[in-house]
DNA sequence: GCATTTACTTAACGGTGTTAACTTAACGAC
DNA sequence: GTCGTTAAGTTAACACCGTTAAGTAAATGC
């Protein structure tokens, strides 16, 4: 029984409450598994009625990926307290990987399964805006290290120091989601092979520290 | 039409026939896109053919992942005339990266995919042969570095120095082969990225090479 | 020569994302 | 007040999916 017109407050709030429910189905058990009918039952509409908000269902995914994105980057902001630079940057990749290593299936929908590229243009989100965009948090916070005069001198490309320590923590944690109920690996303890990582990316790239 | 009786050789035969077709599906379109009916269509037979030769779409996958894993490893195993343990252990890297980036989809259904975890039981391939075992050769060749005395002394766990390796170099490639069209990052060349992180792991892992 | 088995096929089932067609409630105009 | 019109839903239906059941034809064992 449809009452009428909507506020734009109240379809913003049907649309949250869409994006909500998918995440949860979505993230516990894979977006491939759960149905639109599904996510429709739980909040009490039929299926069609999505359509009336998303174009289909990875329109769904995005809008979860675009929410879920900011609540990261807000998320690892707080590590800008830090004082010391390089102990901010260590920071920050620990505060990655517990995100990755607490929500492994939001983590694999964000930055392990196969997608569609984002586009800064078609997001809500601020790209260079450290509160919204994680990746230019970490950017930031490598620069810090590198105006501190920390990295190694021929290390001059702050993008690519950002890129390579976000392969590392992303390469132990992707590992850990994926294979680590593997049984060909005689896998060493997560938390060992991540501080072995972080250990071994600062030991790596910043100067010899006497 | 139905001829009769088909011999152990030729059954297996049909096999391959099945798995090659569905490699060359999947790997162009991933998993998810292509069907029990188009595999089948490409081999000249109905789709429930298929059935007869695997329980499932997932154990077609697997036996691919099977096949594959071993095809890994073999063209790895060339890097062992390499002499000098540091040089091989460089060579892996890169020669594994080379295949991932070459291969993405393929590196995809293997190292990236939402999967079913492998058990040694259930595969044909042999655990700890490295000539089977891609990861078996990895840690073998860290174990030579190891014996040779190069990494610094607190390292003690041959295989906790092999995973970090491998999460280092799969950091690299899978977030190539995820996010290199994401507009989001000022991407350096992948080559750059994949340079620095083999640096970084040699200067984090090995003693000073005075 | 005939029942059985093997290797296949077609038909069908339940479920999927999505679209089309329909329903009902609220609004603006008169 | 009533009468279109429109918004916000619904149900029905489509084409397709993985998979299973039932059917079919050819070669074998006896």
């Amino acid at each position: 029984m449809p009452p009428k017109p909507k506020t734009e407050a109240e379809r913003q709030q049907l649309r949250t409450l869409i994006i909500d429910a998918a995440r949860d189905l979505f993230v516990t058990r894979g977006v491939e598994a759960v149905t639109m009918r599904e996510i429709a039952k739980r909040i009490g509409y039929s299926a069609t009625s999505i359509y009336l908000h998303f174009a289909d269902k990875e329109a769904v995914l995005r809008a979860i990926l675009d929410v879920d994105m900011l609540a990261l980057a807000t998320s690892l902001n707080t590590i800008l307290q830090i004082e010391d630079p390089v102990e901010r940057m260590q920071a920050l990749g620990y505060g990655y990987a517990d995100f990755a290593l607490s929500f492994p299936n939001h983590y694999r929908l964000m930055f392990m399964a196969e997608r569609i590229p984002c586009d800064p243009e078609k997001s809500s989100l601020q790209k260079n805006n450290a509160e919204q965009d994680a990746y230019f948090l970490l950017k930031t916070v490598v620069n810090d290290v590198y105006l501190a005069g920390r990295f190694k001198e021929e290390l001059q490309d702050v993008d690519l120091i950002a890129q390579v320590i976000w392969a590392g923590v992303h390469g132990v944690c992707s590992l850990e989601i994926n294979m680590a109920s593997d049984k060909w690996v005689n896998w060493a303890d997560i938390s060992a092979r991540l501080q072995l990582m972080q250990t071994v990316l600062i030991r790596g790239l910043l100067r010899e520290s006497t």
